[in-house]
DNA sequence: CCGACAGCCCAACATT
DNA sequence: AATGTTGGGCTG
């Protein structure tokens, strides 16, 4: 720590081995932490490229320190160490397909905060003051915290996050530095170079790809799309007792494996593969040769599935082996997830768009087959999206029966992912509820799970997903019904009567997907509650979270800092309670109005 | 500058 | 007032 005048020391919380040096100068301390530096051969940080590292090194250099005598090594976008690996654990965990994939979502915000209490259920040290003002002790405390947070953040779960890096490395061919920092498409890119270069093949150059290969020939459902995509299936509303959700076991990595694509193989220059057709597009499949990316994906997908997958649940094997197979098998799944988005990501070297459309195409005749199928052995179809089908009431011998056909006819692989006691849908798609035989409750899509929606709303909506959790057979509904009815009328009063507990709870939290200023086509409400923020002289720019309320007067929103109680829109929020609800009261025969006591009559006055 | 994809829902905004 | 567009948050 750097001694300063006016700092007081403050009374140490600290354990007793932790040892606190004391620098009279900022130079000498510099070199100290460069001493170290130069001990380690892994040097962990979070934001270390952007800010820690790049700071040390400009302080340095205002002593006088010559680079030739620091430790970092100053890149554009990077900081690395002359000797040691610097993991900057900021974009290894900002990187989306880690965020989702490896770690289910747990984390929103990439911050340390936020993904220590995610990841290792520990925060950083709260302060009250500015750093500036902190005694010497609490200013350690501070840091120490933070140092050990990062550490765990790759100690825990038995070094699970550097086993994950040194995975993505083998895999990817890439050193650690570069594939914790970069994304999947990149170590896609690096892993399917590799594999080029290894059997001595030419790399084509994008261009040339898309030149010989052309873009897409399917129209996309989405204004601004290159192709078409998945289907999803209208589903039928209402609440469906015991239904099976079958998927397929990782579609798209399997399609590009069974149907041998890749940029070779796809409108291939034979005359007598042309017949070979993609259903649903005019494009055609080699017949002759095997594409490269058909072999490694298609080997990555039966590497997962047929070795480190089954070896990972193996009890007999010991604990730590099993954890290193549970490693491996989820860093392929990262990387299969993503393997077929990159054939369509203009980004990506080996962009080839008729690739990425024909395997969409694969998919919807997939599923549309299974529908098919499933139908002729007289199982109703509930819903489906991309790769599932929902359905209900199938015994036994129905299920077996569409598994094997599929595997048979289609050469695709598919399993019961899990069963509903009972699921409840809307008329939309993407949006629906089902309630697992041990009581969980899967919830997709609905308004009451987004992340943006007030706090207040949230609470009941979660109060009513507790209730449901508990019905067992459709004569509880009866019951359950009574219930929920109570809850939504009880969140309507408190809003109704003004009667909520703090106005944070009435805030919308919305991110800025970009700075203010860069909003030209249209103002959305997060926009101007966040200008009315800069006007009091708050920086803002893109990520940062915006929380406002809804009031009655001109813009409509104000950020919730900025409010008061009595200027609340009230009506506003019922409507939003509403259009929550509403899509899983309708399908249980329920009506919002009736509920918060309106009768027909008094709707049309 | 940043970089896997498409489809769906909702609310608010902008335009006709 | 009706219709299309934008932006965010979600599913897969």
């Amino acid at each position: 720590m750097l001694k300063r005048e006016e700092v007081r020391e403050g009374i140490s919380k600290l354990s007793p081995e932790v040892e606190i040096v004391y620098f009279d100068s900022e130079e000498k301390l510099i070199r100290e932490i460069f001493n170290i530096l130069w001990e380690y051969p892994f040097v962990i940080t979070f934001n270390g490229d952007d800010f820690d590292l790049r700071y040390l090194l400009h302080r340095a250099e205002r002593f006088g320190i010559r680079r030739e005598e620091t430790p970092i090594e100053l890149g554009r976008r990077v900081c690395t160490l002359k000797y040691g690996i610097h993991i900057d654990l900021y974009k290894f965990f900002f990187n989306r397909s880690i965020q989702v994939y490896a770690f289910g979502n747990k984390y929103r915000d990439v911050t340390l905060e936020e993904v220590s209490k995610a990841l290792i259920g520990k925060s950083k040290v709260s302060i009250e003051k500015p750093l500036t003002e902190l005694t010497y002790m609490e200013l350690a405390e501070y840091c120490l915290r933070d140092a050990e947070l990062t550490y765990e953040l790759t100690s825990f779960n038995n070094e699970l996050v550097m086993k994950l890096i040194l995975v993505l490395c083998r895999i990817s061919r890439m050193p650690m530095e570069d594939v914790s920092r970069q994304g999947v498409s990149r170590w896609i890119r690096s892993f399917l170079y590799y594999e080029h270069r290894r059997k001595n093949m030419l790399i084509p150059n994008t261009e040339d790809i898309l030149a010989i290969k052309g873009k897409t020939a399917t129209k996309a459902i989405i204004k601004g799309k290159k192709y078409k995509g998945a289907i999803v299936v209208e589903p039928v509303p209402g609440v469906h007792f015991n239904v099976a959700v079958l998927d397929f076991a990782s579609l798209y990595p399997s399609i590009i494996k069974v149907w041998n694509l890749g940029y070779q193989t796809v409108l291939c220059p034979h005359p007598e593969c042309k017949t070979n057709l993609i259903p649903d597009t005019p494009h055609w499949v080699c017949t002759k040769k095997r594409a490269l990316e058909s072999l490694l994906i298609g080997a990555l997908r039966d590497l997962r599935v047929k070795w480190y997958k089954p070896k990972s649940k193996d009890k007999s094997l010991p604990e730590d082996k099993r954890n290193w197979y549970e490693v491996i098998q989820a860093a392929i799944k990262v990387i299969l997830n993503a393997s077929y988005g990159v054939f369509g990501a203009e980004s990506f070297d080996l962009y080839c768009p008729p690739v990425a459309e024909a395997t969409a195409a694969i998919a919807r005749h997939s599923l549309t087959q299974v529908i098919k199928r499933a139908k002729e052995i007289g199982i109703e179809v509930l819903y489906g999206d991309t790769d599932s089908v929902f359905l209900k009431n199938p015994t036994k011998e129905q299920i077996e029966e569409l598994i094997e056909w599929s595997e048979k006819q289609l050469k695709m692989g598919l399993d019961v992912d899990k069963v509903y006691r009972y699921a409840v849908f809307s008329s939309r798609k993407k949006n629906y509820l089902g309630v697992m035989e041990d009581g969980r409750v899967d919830v997709k899509g609905l308004t009451g799970k987004k992340r943006h929606i007030p706090k207040i709303i949230k609470e009941a909506f979660d109060l009513m997903k507790e209730r449901l959790a508990q019905v067992k057979s459709s004569a509880d509904f009866e019951q359950a019904k009574k219930d929920i009815s109570q809850i939504v009328l009880d969140c309507y009063l408190k809003l109704k009567r003004r009667k909520w507990e703090k106005l944070e709870d009435l805030a919308f939290h919305v991110v800025l997907g970009e700075t203010p200023a860069n909003y030209v086509k249209t103002t959305p409400q997060h926009v101007k509650a966040a200008r009315l923020l800069e006007k009091r002289g708050v920086e803002l720019k893109a990520g940062d979270l915006i929380s406002f309320v809804k009031v009655v007067k001109e813009p409509h929103v104000k950020p919730v800092e900025l409010a008061t109680n009595n200027e609340i829109d009230v009506d506003k929020y019922i409507g939003y309670l509403q259009s929550t609800f509403e899509q899983v009261l309708d399908a249980l025969g329920l009506d919002f109005n009736e509920i918060i006591g309106l009768t027909k009559l008094e709707r049309f006055m």
